[in-house]
DNA sequence: ACATGTGTTGAA
DNA sequence: TCAACACATGTG
């Protein structure tokens, strides 16, 4: 099996969250909702138990032992979601798969996250490359990596407690040509500058320091300054760094972000274009940043999406948890 | 040996 | 896109 030291989660059984459920919630209402009651019962006659018996739930299949498989379809290709003792968690990775791959369509055979009283799930859900989630399902470590990541936003002044403040989103900018390209700045719109950068009159310009990730992730830092010619507001040395880690194209998204409370920290994530959700770009397997990820950029696991990540991911995992 | 996950197909 | 089904492959 997994000879894994630092799979965090020993615990085989009581891998996906289970809040009471109902079979088949599908968004389209227009759905069948066949719902047979109950599967009244196992095949009976000898010519059944030959067959094996399909299961309720969307994404589902019966495995020849028993158990139940749960996989998803992607541009033609099945990606698997790994195997479960029982039908209902077989479920339950689809829709977590349905949900982080299709988003806000997907339908569901149990009321989706974003009905759910947690919005923290929903947010680690789509944080996490599609490589990760199905990793995580296929591993049944999908609870373990929901716990070891704290909440980047804390619903208003909730409880807090606990260890990272919480965040505030400030902008995002959609990243232009000429911000990923020679010139090696990216242009803050005016009206975010001013209002959250704000430069001390006549300064020349100043360093920010912008982390990334959930759990004290990567710290860069940017020049930031006014450019006069221009009349904008830029972030210069240090930028084309980030650019070029992140394998940042026009059109992907960066966010800005500062925690509340004393620290006023800033930070700062990025995704592809188009991607639901915010994607922390810090890595983490089980709880531990990976360093191959560094050389990882954004372009790479586009055309890895499918799947050898997890692999890759998986062989690089050899110190313990901290 | 047996469980897992893929190849493949037909239906929707 | 999806599940059924056969079975190749992985693995303990």
């Amino acid at each position: 099996m997994q000879s894994n030291s630092c799979n965090s989660s020993s615990s085989s059984t009581l891998d996906l969250p289970s809040p009471t459920l109902h079979p088949i919630h599908s968004n389209h209402s227009a759905i069948t909702s066949p719902a047979p009651t109950t599967p009244s019962s196992e095949p009976s006659t000898e010519a059944e138990s030959k067959k094996l018996p399909s299961s309720q739930y969307k994404g589902v299949v019966p495995q020849p032992n028993g158990r139940w498989g749960a996989q998803i379809y992607e541009k033609h290709r099945r990606v698997w979601l790994g195997t479960f003792n029982l039908e209902h968690d077989a479920a339950r990775a689809y829709d977590l798969a349905a949900q982080r791959f299709r988003g806000r369509d997907a339908i569901t055979n149990f009321p989706p996250l974003s009905l759910s009283a947690d919005p923290h799930e929903l947010s680690f859900l789509l944080s996490r490359s599609k490589a990760e989630i199905v990793d995580m399902l296929r591993k049944h470590t999908y609870l373990d990596e929901l716990r070891l990541c704290p909440p980047l936003f804390s619903p208003k002044n909730a409880s807090v407690v606990s260890s990272k403040p919480a965040r505030e989103h400030l902008f995002d900018k959609a990243v232009t040509p000429s911000d990923v390209g020679k010139l090696n700045r990216l242009v803050i719109p005016k009206q975010h500058a001013e209002k959250h950068f704000p430069l001390a009159d006549g300064a020349k310009g100043v360093l920010l320091n912008f982390e990334e990730g959930c759990a004290g992730g990567k710290v860069w830092r940017f020049r930031y300054s006014y450019w006069n010619s221009s009349q904008s507001y830029v972030l210069t040395k240090g930028w084309s760094r980030f650019v070029k880690e992140k394998g940042l194209v026009a059109g992907d998204l960066v966010g800005f972000y500062r925690s509340k409370g004393e620290e006023r920290q800033f930070y700062i994530d990025c995704r592809p274009r188009g991607e639901e959700g915010g994607g922390v770009q810090t890595f983490r397997l089980f709880g531990v940043n990976i360093g191959i990820l560094g050389s990882l950029n954004m372009n790479k696991k586009r055309s890895f999406e499918g799947m050898e990540v997890g692999l890759l991911m998986k062989k690089q995992c050899v110190g313990g948890l901290g």
